[in-house]
DNA sequence: GCAACAGAAATCGGATACGATTTAAAGAAT
DNA sequence: ATTCTTTAAATCGTATCCGATTTCTGTTGC
């Protein structure tokens, strides 16, 4: 399809100039929640016409999600979501297993009632979600327990890369899709929780690694390649007529 | 700070074009051996014209910096130095307390013995640069030892974090350092070997602790401000009359 | 009929060009 | 003389353009 200025017409009826995180969002969202699948090619031009920018501001953003091992980049050949490989996958439930624990150690050397407080809140709002079906949302929360543990730590560079870990296997997670199994995650929380209120740091510890290898444990490893949807559908929404 | 005018002359005759991950080292290793000063500017035209690039390639390039902490972009004004505070000091140093203690762990239940062999290698190499009053290089290697220690859980994930958090500490070390301090490093290293060796792991954490502790106590926190170098002279090995 | 090859179309990586914004400097007014 | 205003210079962010490489397609040969 050739574009021409004439379209700028109908777009500054809208005026969208999106930000480099809201595409970035925008394209990671879409890779989770499956509207991207493995493998899916990720075209320069066809991205800056969905998003109405040049490939100019597409490719480092493209660049920024090859770091975060969500989309891989091969050279003169173009960027493709990421099929992350069951050792992959792997690999960075177990950097969780040894990196929480670590932070699960500091935490429970530090927490105060308020933290342990906000905890909670958080296994609430997920028995909430879960009970309302709402399973984005429930997704969404899991991860934001890890985080907010992390950030009872006190600090901001290992909140960073909890953060990071999260929405990586987040995205694992969301690829090796799994029916049914969440529930587990709920328990573990709350264990959690209880061994840190005992201020028992090597019980803690010890739930921690064993909860991450229950989540991983609870996924289906087989190989899975789902359809592949153009970008255009993938972004339907965004589309105005 | 004004610049070198007499660079750019012989510049186009050199068939170099340097990859990105060479003119990203280039920058990282000026920085880190305090070739440039915290606060220095990075002008895009200029690290262009250095490198003999357009500053096309340079633009991402600083944006990876800067996702590293190492520089810092200021919207519209260009990117500089990072000029890390003393908070951000304490924050690094904590955070690679929490995470290394879950590393140096996992690293003592799976340690085999050419693993031990490896990082008494290092050990040794450190100790011969420290002989020969090659500071630059005894530096590097200190931040290597964590490196490999990452290297023996076997998990590339971790290893990554891990080469991530000793570079960014790299950074503040270098700015912070006192003039003479850095033997504590050495003894350190060696003791965390032996309680790998013994298989002590919480022995091997505590010691990690104390180890990153004691880096962080041999700084001097004091107000810093070095001179400013102007890129030519930073990038000067580069050049071939 | 199928495989191999050649040319065309498509797309990536990079350089140049241009508008927008900040910084620096020069000039006018009190 | 100092300060505020205005103007010029420099630099950033983005769009457009161009060569290089890959992929697709149509043809040829066996």
């Amino acid at each position: 399809m050739k574009i021409g200025y004439d379209m700028n017409a109908e777009l500054d009826r809208e005026k969208k100039p999106l930000s480099d995180g809201q595409i970035l969002r925008e394209i990671t969202d879409a890779i989770i929640e499956g509207r991207l699948s493995p493998g899916d090619k990720l075209g320069q031009d066809e991205l800056g016409k969905v998003f109405g920018v040049s490939k100019t501001r597409i490719r480092p953003i493209l660049h920024r999600l090859n770091e975060q091992k969500i989309v891989v980049i091969e050279p003169m050949r173009g960027a493709f979501v990421a099929r992350p490989s069951v050792e992959e996958a792997r690999a960075v439930n177990a950097a969780r297993q040894i990196i929480e624990e670590g932070v699960i150690r500091a935490a429970t050397r530090v927490a105060r009632v308020k933290d342990l407080k906000a905890l909670r809140e958080i296994v609430a709002e997920e028995h909430n979600a879960r009970l309302t079906r709402n399973g984005g949302q429930a997704h969404r929360l899991t991860g934001e327990f890890h985080c907010e543990l992390a950030r009872i730590t006190g600090n901001e560079v290992v909140a960073d890369v909890v953060r990071d870990l999260v929405s990586r296997d987040n995205l694992v997670v969301a690829l090796y899709q799994r029916p049914n199994a969440a529930a587990c995650s709920l328990d573990g929380h709350a264990a959690l929780i209880d061994r840190i209120a005992e201020g028992n740091e090597d019980a803690a510890a010890h739930a921690m690694r064993h909860h991450l290898q229950d989540v991983m444990d609870s996924l289906n490893l087989g190989p899975k390649t789902g359809p592949s949807k153009s970008l255009a559908t993938a972004f339907a929404h965004l589309r105005q007529d």
